[in-house]
RNA sequence: GCACUCGUAGCUCAGUUGGUUAGAGCGUCGGAUUGUGGCUCCGAAGGUCGGUGGUUCGAGUCCACCCGAGUGUACCA
């Protein structure tokens, strides 16, 4: 097979280029997700993009090829590796790897993108960017209580108001207790409680009504496609719903409504004794405002995690482009996952940690409004009036960055008018011109490209608008430096 | 994966019961303006009508299959 036609430039699915306004958000957000992540005693480590497959633990049960979610190849060994899908697992293997040089326990935070390898959405890609914060070595919950206020301060320093979003905190052991309560403990029934699992986790999307079919026979949806539901009784449908909605404002009230839902059950009421604890220390702190809040509804990943569960939430809602309604969601969620690294190792190795979308929220932060959507001003941009003159217009763009002003010398083939244009897309402040009359007087013209857009509004004929030269002044050659740096000064971030 | 909807220029879309050479607006580039962003005017570039096959004297239009996209749903470590 031959490729003789041109290939045609385009992203793949899923993926996404970023801009310069983009990064910019995105590098703020980082930077003060890093400060309060420091502020609690988190110290950064960086671990490859690639691991091994089975380090991640991704291959298909009972096959010998990775699980088809995460991105594969094989290495020249045949071993297969893997585009990482989240930052936890890598965590865990770095853990196991250095078990013996780190302290414990091991407080680490990670940036970097992640990789999934399904089918994107609006506002879910393949490839996102994950912080995470984690402790390794923490068996009592006041590692978790700790994560879940972090949590809240990382959404505040972000500049999301409190009671626009919410920590929701469940434990595993208080779901993996109404289960037995229902009847559907025991390994015979592993599949049917996943199905409860996910219908629970359903509940913001679908409403009361919708888990309640989930729970039963079963839900059609808009396109007439039918999903299949657990097959519970009425009776054990009212327990899960009763479940469901006995979270509360007042956490001590939520955990008098779960004891006696998970009374028959030893591991039930550990998680509830969990909550009660994670309850007490957050009230302690006083992030029981709203800030941290016990919800039996919350699931979250439903493979490793073993007892407490947290999600971040923002509560506002907000218009896209297409004028519809966008409630944002899940930012940001983790939990107690106490087998990831003892999986490396013979021993128990406690762990808690928590996820924070930042290619998500950068998106809910550009909808609040809390960020400017700009990527700032250009560089001063020298014009290039008389080809023969390039060193002249060099030594000036080096005059400029000598005095820290950023500057180039436009290196494009065209004309004065193409010049100015380009300038004008870079949003540069102001561009310096000198053609021959101005060399001969020894002079140059500074054009303050941003005064003069606005004086352009006032000027309808085109000769007033060429003759009068808006924001344009002469100044000696020997005083560019200063004169521009005047212009500068107008424009705060220029 | 399943279901529904949709593929015409870079973007948004027209295109008559099937009928000559497939159009418009916006954007891009050039000119009017030897050396000035905007406005205005003039001009140009840009399309295998998603692909393949079929029906027909004739297909952007009808049919089949394929590919791609969007939405919902499933899965989501």
């Amino acid at each position: 097979m031959t490729r003789d036609e041109k290939p045609k430039a385009r992203l793949p699915r899923g993926f996404v280029d970023r801009h310069p306004a983009d990064i910019k958000l995105a590098d703020e957000m980082i930077g003060k997700i890093k400060q309060v992540y420091e502020l609690y005693g988190f110290e950064p480590v960086e671990t490859p993009l690639i691991e091994y497959t089975d380090a991640l633990g991704k291959f298909l049960p009972d096959q010998d090829r990775p699980n088809e979610g995460v991105f594969s190849l094989q290495d020249d060994d045949e071993q297969w590796m893997s585009l990482r899908y989240d930052l936890t697992a890598p965590l865990a293997r770095y853990v196991a790897e250095n078990f013996d040089k780190l302290p414990k326990p091991y407080r680490s935070y990670r940036v970097g993108y992640v990789f999934r390898n399904e089918k994107p959405g609006p506002g879910r890609f393949r490839q996102f960017m994950q912080f995470d914060a984690d402790t390794v070595g923490a068996p009592t919950v006041a590692a978790d209580a700790e994560i879940c206020m972090m949590a809240a301060d990382c959404m505040e320093a972000l500049g999301i108001p409190r009671g626009q979003y919410v920590i929701r905190v469940n434990n595993r052991k208080v779901l993996d207790g109404i289960m037995e309560a229902i009847g559907i403990g025991g390994d015979d029934n592993a599949g049917r409680r996943l199905t409860v699992l996910r219908a629970i986790d359903k509940l913001d999307k679908f409403g009361p009504e919708g888990v309640r079919l989930l729970l039963g026979a079963g839900r059609m949806d808009e396109s007439g496609d039918f999903t299949k539901g657990a097959g519970l009784d009425e009776a054990q449908i009212a327990v899960v719903i009763g479940f469901v909605g006995a979270g509360s404002v007042d956490a001590d009230l939520t955990i008098a409504n779960l004891r006696p839902l998970v009374a028959a059950s030893a591991t039930g009421t550990a998680g509830v004794d969990e909550l009660a604890e994670i309850a007490a220390l957050v009230r302690a702190a006083g992030y029981d405002d709203g800030r941290v809040r016990i919800d039996p509804s919350v699931v979250r990943g439903l493979e490793y995690y073993t007892g407490p569960v947290y999600e971040a939430e923002l509560l506002f809602e907000a218009v896209n482009d297409d004028g519809q309604k966008v409630r944002f969601g899940s930012v940001g969620g983790g939990g107690r996952y106490d087998g990831l690294v003892s999986r490396f190792r013979g021993e128990p190795v406690p762990a808690t940690g928590f996820s924070v979308g930042v290619s998500r929220l950068a998106a809910a932060l550009k909808a609040l409004g809390k960020v400017e959507a700009g990527a700032g001003y250009g560089p001063v941009v020298v014009l290039v009036m008389d080809k023969a003159e390039a060193a002249r217009y060099q030594a000036m763009v080096a005059r400029l960055r000598a005095a820290g002003i950023r500057a180039e010398m436009y290196l494009g083939g065209s004309g004065m008018k193409a010049q100015v244009k380009y300038a004008d897309k870079r949003n540069s402040p102001c561009v310096i011109i000198q053609g021959s009359n101005e060399r001969d007087a020894g002079e140059v013209q500074i054009k303050d490209l941003i005064e003069g857009a606005r004086l352009a509004k006032g000027i309808s004929s085109n000769e007033e608008w060429r003759e009068s030269r808006p924001a344009q002044i002469t100044v000696p050659e020997a005083d560019l430096v200063a004169a521009v740096r005047d212009i500068l000064a107008r424009y705060p971030g220029a």
